[in-house]
DNA sequence: CATTTGCGTGAACGCGTGTTTATGATTTCT
DNA sequence: AGAAATCATAAACACGCGTTCACGCAAATG
């Protein structure tokens, strides 16, 4: 049924040269003069030869592909951010001739799906892998390091600790939870709370991490019970805030979310509870989702630019593929206050 | 730098055996006897040998993996239901042992874009593809089944037109229209108007002739002046609703969207003239997106299970590629209402 | 004119696997 | 016990391509 592709055999007796004329022709060999390269070129174009990609491989060239392995969190499948940094991470292998073996992980630590994961490193061949929402130090990754893999990861923890075949990208947490911070200060804030993101994850920790930091720098102290532990996701922000408001505990005049998504949940609660945003409290959130800037009151929040962000790791895995030499890599975004409608000054 | 892989001549060797029994024991030839079965199978395990899949494709054998194609309208990268979608893709694929070679197409008008396209089907001999968010009739996966290639499409035009090689899945338009018109009829509303999809795609197309039978079906009429062209996203509901209130016509009391995101901008645009939701107007989704429940107000809607219906093709699609008498398949995902909070009785 | 240099090209080998064919060893049947 | 059938396995070929090697020819050099 389906049509059988010609073969360079066949390219090279239509040409009347040989194979390996051929060959040279399609590798941009220099030791084959113009009009023979024309004569075979014209040949392969008028019967849309390609050369078999396995073939191609079993001759010792990579297979162009590299594994993009999303760790679902109950994350992922439903966050439009991950969607954001799959399309950049496709579109940017294609630009550089790659494309992207996609896959998910639910559970890293069932052995066969960590087998499977890497049966696509040893079976497929493929030059390289990025994995996004991966735990800190994931024992799996660390082995396919170790054995030379070139990985790309997403990490905040791991400045300059790029090897020769890890790759690591941050986005800048630390900053960002300055910018918030700063900004609610001149809006003459000093009670400012967090919901925290999930710490086992490295944007959890840094995020946290880098609230304090940027609290202690504005000369604020921070109050336990306002460091409120969250997650991820719109329920978590939802029940982050209504446990919350159920502990009785006094609200601070301003929370800052561990992204826009909680920040979503976080509203929903205290609106149940006859807060209102921002009268009785300033919002801050974190990522500028899509929908931030439609919700009511629109969001402020820090943005972050994932798709440059992962078009960089996506450039410097296949770098680091086609370049063994290719020198250890550290890229940080920036993150910017976008300032909407969801804080008010004191 | 990179560990090399062990071969199946080594395995061989280790086992004392021919490289051809290692390969009947791989593929579960009959005649090996137990004890040589288990001999091999012992030295593969020690060793975690897995054969190369090049050496397997070039040998004839099938490469296990499919395509998917997102096709670029703007909605793919942001819309979170292209990500449930692919996930359910991906699941069901490795699920049956195939693996996803993940693809983004901007420009299905552009030679070029069109040629890498084809390219993963010559080049990559990938065993067939998935196409989302094609055009109706899109020229070039028309080719691709004349080709012999086994491509599944999300069509609601198509009921039984699936060929050998042509699988097809709906969601069921015509019936959702049904539901949401025969809800605000039950709600008292005849002035019922729509805010319609991109008349490109088959779900706009048929989603409109779907509320017009619907209408009819009702003992209702619609008028023209409400049938409002819309599109897929969040900024063509707003757009949408944006135009029709400075137009200065008559409101109607009920109207149903294209989907879930397009109310979402239509809502903002009717609030932005002080309409308000569920009071003045009357408002029902399509898709049941993520965040419509948790919409202010929480969004009626016609729930899609876009899950269970790409797992459908998933397995279909495969189906196909590892039988090829596979009869010829279709499937419709039936959609239901969802009542929440943005329809009013009148 | 004899010799070297360089260039273009075809033949041959290797990559790792599936599968067919042939061969030797064993069992079964008469 | 001899012939025939069965069985287990190794050898050989094919898949399509990259690359090395060697050969032949033309141009350049002495």
């Amino acid at each position: 049924m389906r049509k059988t592709e010609i073969s360079s055999v066949e390219i090279a007796k239509l040409a009347g040269v040989s194979r390996s004329t051929v060959s040279r022709v399609i590798n941009n060999y220099s030791n084959v003069p113009p009009e023979t390269r024309e004569k075979v070129m014209k040949v392969i174009r008028e019967h849309h030869y390609v050369p078999n990609l396995s073939a191609q491989v079993l001759a010792g060239k990579g297979t162009r592909t590299i594994g993009l392995f999303m760790i679902e969190t109950e994350q992922v499948s439903r966050d439009i951010l991950s969607n954001m940094m799959l399309v950049s991470i496709i579109e940017n292998a294609s630009i550089n001739g790659y494309y992207v073996l996609t896959s998910i992980i639910r559970d890293t630590a069932d052995r066969d799906i960590i087998r499977g994961v890497k049966d696509i490193f040893y079976q497929r061949r493929i030059d390289g892998g990025i994995f996004i929402g991966a735990a800190n130090e994931e024992p799996f990754i660390e082995e396919l390091i170790a054995e030379g893999y070139i990985v790309g990861v997403v990490d905040q923890r791991l400045p300059g600790r790029s090897e020769a075949n890890r790759v690591v990208v941050n986005f800048d947490n630390d900053y960002g939870m300055m910018l918030a911070v700063k900004y609610l200060r001149s809006l003459n804030h000093t009670e400012i709370g967090v919901v925290a993101g999930d710490m086992k994850r490295s944007s959890g920790e840094t995020k946290l991490e880098g609230f304090k930091e940027a609290m202690r720098h504005n000369g604020l102290r921070w109050n336990e019970d306002w460091i409120i532990p969250g997650g991820f996701h719109e329920s978590d922000g939802y029940e982050a805030m209504r446990s919350f408001m159920r502990s009785g505990k006094r609200l601070p005049t301003a929370i800052v979310m561990a992204n826009d998504s909680v920040a979503f949940g976080a509203i929903r609660a205290l609106r149940e509870h006859g807060v209102e945003i921002p009268k009785d409290v300033s919002i801050v959130g974190f990522d500028d989702h899509e929908l931030s800037s439609r919700f009511q009151p629109p969001l402020t929040t820090i943005k972050v630019d994932f798709g440059a962000m992962m078009k960089e790791l996506t450039e410097a895995v296949i770098g680091h593929i086609e370049d063994d030499e290719a020198e250890a890599f550290e890229y940080t975004v920036r993150s910017e206050l976008v300032v909407r409608d969801s804080c008010r000054k004191l």
